[in-house]
DNA sequence: GTCTATACAACGATAGAC
DNA sequence: GTCTATCGTTGTATAGAC
């Protein structure tokens, strides 16, 4: 729910009868909306970086494992579990929601990078590449993808975007 | 409000206490929340579409006027006005609003393919580049170096994403 | 046209029985 | 541990005086 709806819509009440318990029950084991919405974005951001952490550790070139974080299945049309709270404002006014927030993209931030210059010092990428600079890019391609789609209500965009950053990149191979 | 806060969590008590007027003066003027909202979020998509189309309007080759679209000045920490709505529920359940959306990214799509398709032809780019890729890849870098500089509550990554597109670009040219 | 007062539902959370 | 009942607050909107 909170995938989908985020953090102010998914209210307790709608989770407690998605859950089928009673309206008291999630304040025995959560302290409240915060605590769970920390459980269940850590879950969500937890998962997603083991995808990617996956997808970027295979084997083969620089280009390739960049490639491969592109082309990662994402639920276009569902947006980014953990980028889409970046708008939220309850989100950021909380300390600890946050903090998932900026840990779960520099996590793949610092994987990214380490590719990318591990690709320029290995020759396969030009050596005037800047590694912060394309990960930051290749990042942004991917949340702006779904920034796209969800504004045209179709997921076409997003892999336009993707397809067109693929093509840039082959470009920058040495 | 609405491009600060969001469309949920702009209430229409706190409109009308910045607008310093009385409980019920806003729904004189306005049917409701959503059609005031409307009002502002068109306000707000006209003028950036405006300023979007004198950056790409500029003469100068393709390359020249994409990197003027990268290097628009933004204020980045606030997010798009735009491109903040698309994870909030209510507008995308409002035909009205989600319409905005929609139209606004295909305004600023449809100028940066015109863009990149005359400077193909022009064979100022590569003849192997897919102008309606490259416009969403552009568009996808700006619309997620927002959401990195967001969730990382800092505009660095913003413009590193823009800078490592501008440098993709120049490669891209023939 | 603007105001104050108020309606009614939903929100996040708690009480207290079992 | 889970339930039903309920609390106080806020959200969106309306009523009716001026």
């Amino acid at each position: 729910m909170l995938w989908d709806r985020g953090y102010t819509a998914a209210s307790p009440r709608a989770i407690l009868d998605r859950a089928e318990v009673g309206q008291g029950s999630m304040y025995y084991h959560f302290a409240g909306k915060e605590t769970l919405a920390l459980t269940a974005l850590t879950a969500n951001a937890d998962a997603l970086t083991a995808r990617v952490e996956t997808a970027l550790r295979g084997r083969g070139s620089a280009a390739r494992r960049i490639h491969a974080f592109l082309s990662m299945q994402r639920e276009v049309l569902r947006g980014c579990p953990v980028g889409r709270m970046v708008s939220e404002p309850d989100v950021l006014e909380s300390t600890v929601l946050f903090e998932v927030l900026t840990r779960t993209f520099q996590q793949t931030r610092d994987l990214l990078v380490a590719v990318v210059a591990d690709g320029v010092q290995r020759r396969e990428l030009r050596p005037d590449i800047d590694p912060a600079e394309l990960a930051d890019t290749v990042m942004a391609v991917v949340q702006g993808g779904y920034v796209l789609a969800r504004a045209a209500g179709d997921a076409k965009p997003y892999h336009r975007a993707v397809r067109g950053a693929r093509a840039l990149v082959r470009l920058a191979e040495a």
